[in-house]
DNA sequence: TCTTGACCTTCCCATGATGGGAAGCTCCAC
DNA sequence: GTGGAGCTTCCCATCATGGGAAGGTCAAGA
């Protein structure tokens, strides 16, 4: 199999496939003599494995421990259950953040007439000096608190 | 004010305000004669708006519409509600995906024994073949669909 | 056998918003 | 006048992905 046709088998584009390889999250394949990669059944099968934990919003880092521990038959399943509970927190952390931006913001839109009249609480929400902005936790940044400490 | 204490009365880094000047989202202020970039209070109150529209998640964009909404007195409020409602949109579109994401994920890691033993629910799904993923809609990937067409 | 078009190769660039850091200049307080 | 804080520009990195150019390869059909 050329990169084309492990693409089509995989769901992995061509693309991303010379990029995995790159990072080192899939082994070099072998080449023809004209330089063309040469793929076999085993790695449509790790890239598959790989489009699949990507679905789940899994970082590149952390498929690479997986797909080590996937290909290693004593592996504990508590280590894959770590990194999948870890990325589990962290995909609620942003879930919740985005949900206190959308009902946010949400509010404020319900809140505008939305005609042809300038005042709008949306913009005198965006305005506003350092009072609280409700639903967010908005009185100091992430710039405020990290710009030089 | 120079640029740091623009940045410090912002809550924006002094970093990102030349990037904002940079891209055209804030006009390029006065200068010293030395080169020093200056600001002044009307300055400061863009920036603020500037990052409470970003604690909204909003793109730079975006916030470039408002910003100009926002300096314009006869604007229709009608403009701003829509940007607004559309981001809304795409943040539940988001907050649906990684919600699905999530569930999917927690399920399996719920099934995990998560001990020595190597057998694990979670691999067991990365692996499957063209099955359905359950709660995430995997059957074709992204890649897959937009791979040349 | 030649041509043509699809496919492969590498290399560079762009995304979006942000930070890090280097080299060099400026300003202020002592 | 000196030291240190702060300013300037410029380049690089993130993270996963795509776009595209320049050039080589392959296979099918004339």
């Amino acid at each position: 199999m050329n990169i084309g046709q492990a693409a089509a088998a995989s769901g992995v584009s061509a693309k991303m496939l010379r990029y995995y390889e790159s990072t080192g999250l899939v082994p070099p394949p072998g080449r023809t003599d004209s330089g063309y990669r040469v793929y076999d059944q085993a790695d449509v099968n790790t890239l598959r494995f790989i489009r699949r934990a990507r679905a789940f919003g899994l970082s590149m880092e952390r498929i690479k421990l997986l797909v080590s521990l996937w290909q290693d038959r004593a592996r504990p399943s508590r280590e894959v259950k770590r990194i999948a509970t870890e990325h589990v927190r962290e995909l609620r952390a942003k879930i919740a953040e985005l949900t206190a931006m959308c009902d946010a913001l949400d509010a404020l839109a319900e809140a505008c007439h939305g005609d042809q009249r300038p005042d709008c609480p949306i913009l005198r929400d965006l305005e506003k000096g350092a009072g609280a902005s409700g639903a967010l936790g908005l009185r100091r940044s992430p710039a405020e608190r990290s710009d030089r400490q």
